[in-house]
DNA sequence: TGCATATGTCGAAATATTTGGTTATGAAAA
DNA sequence: TTTTCATAACCAAATATTTCGACATATGCA
């Protein structure tokens, strides 16, 4: 039993928290089953899609993008957003790892 | 662009929202690091060592349990938790085959 | 049986998240 | 420059989550 539970949170955990809350909620999960394979798609082409607000998507897209899910650059008047999967592979090796020594 | 944005969410993601949610608090982190190897803990050894309360621990088992994160077993007066790898590792399979074709 | 212990559940308060309307910013077009 | 449009930021309401204390249940033991 490993009882340090107040300082247990191991530095490759560190992204886990964020990118878990970011994958758990079924919004954002849909926002990202939106994307094909490495495609690039603006705020307002997930807002068509989407079923929310244009303000709703906004913060969810924001969520995710400080989380590392989303990666985003503003080309012209549009925010582009893509998939960063490095980031999101980190987290869950994280978690994977752990699962291995258990 | 895949537009099924409302019916998008396939059949090996159905156990990601409720696992993605459970990991992505870190109290419920933080128990789960409290196990060893194939340990098996009571509740009173976890709220042992937490900085919450008895029934604040209990509710966050509760969640770990629906998630399939922990398996639960009743001995005697205690009621044990352990790792339900599998489940956590079908789960997170599930968002490593998203990446892959990505 | 009566009592102590382990855990779960209920209800209410505190807190956090989600959502949409409005406003602000910034870039392109006229 | 002025207008237009896409997006972000801000705010407030609705909703969900977290937390704790009090009570309930279940087990084991005297």
């Amino acid at each position: 039993m490993n009882k340090d539970y107040t300082k247990a949170i191991p530095a490759a955990w560190k992204n886990v928290s964020r990118v878990f809350t970011a994958l758990g909620d079924e919004h954002r999960q849909r926002i990202l089953l939106t994307f094909e394979p490495r495609e690039r798609l603006n705020v307002g082409q997930i807002v068509e899609v989407s079923t929310l607000s244009r303000s709703a998507v906004s913060h969810h897209l924001k969520i995710l993008r400080e989380a590392g899910v989303l990666d985003s650059e503003k080309i012209g008047k549009e925010v582009y957003f893509w998939l960063n999967k490095k980031h999101v592979k980190e987290s869950l090796s994280a978690v994977m790892d752990y699962l291995k020594v258990q």
